[in-house]
DNA sequence: CCGCCGATCTTT
DNA sequence: AAGATCGGCGGG
């Protein structure tokens, strides 16, 4: 299974966001295959950490492509997005949802006893983090490297007609549907 | 299954 | 003061 190499993120959000459907995201003993994904675009979308220009929070989003931004949010939760476009531009795709692979038992003891059934382990965007052991620590690091966290792919294509909606949980930017995600997966967020 | 509410703290 | 969320609880 082959780290997706620089490129692919090299592109624009839109284009790279569907594609991500059906990667495998892998940290340690630990996957899970992507089954949900949200675009944003930086300064043009109200909808993005980085609309309003670079802040100490969201530098990494402004940075190279490949890499992982990670933010905390509602006091609680973390939330990771891969980087891509241009070094220097602001876009990121939000991982929102993945279907657990291996290191389940890890996952359960990482999710806690809210997760009683598989699809509980990472059908969010702060359950996938948590369930995958992904925080602060890994802000800003290399999902190309093929050490730390790893974006993957298998063979597995993304869906020839993926699911399309409106973002979620938005206020500014709400009526852009750049929401992707596998149809019929048990494991899309609610 | 659905909807509401509180938790908790960083960022602006 | 609000937020790219989640889990528990109550009702249908």
């Amino acid at each position: 299974m082959n780290a997706l190499p620089r490129e692919f993120y090299a592109r624009d959000v839109l284009e790279v966001a569907p594609d991500l459907l059906n990667k495998v995201i892998v940290h340690g003993e630990r996957s899970a295959r992507l089954v949900e994904v949200e675009a944003y675009a930086g300064t043009d979308d109200p909808g993005s950490h980085g609309y309003r220009g670079p802040t100490p929070r969201t530098e990494v989003m402004f940075g190279p492509p490949g890499h992982l931004y990670v933010y905390f949010t509602y006091g609680m939760h973390w939330c990771a997005n891969a980087v891509c476009g241009a070094d220097g531009t602001c876009m990121a795709v939000l991982l929102r949802a993945g279907a657990p692979l291996t290191g389940l038992e890890v996952m359960r003891v990482a999710r806690g006893p809210a997760a009683r059934r598989d699809r509980d382990l990472c059908s969010g965007p702060a359950k996938l983090c948590q369930a995958l052991g992904i925080d602060r620590a890994v802000n800003g690091t290399d999902v190309v490297a093929g050490t730390g966290v790893t974006i993957c792919d298998d063979g597995t294509p993304p869906p020839t007609d993926p699911g399309r909606s409106t973002r979620i949980g938005l206020t500014a930017g709400a009526d852009r549907r750049w929401r992707w995600f596998v149809t019929g997966d048990p494991n899309v967020s609610r």
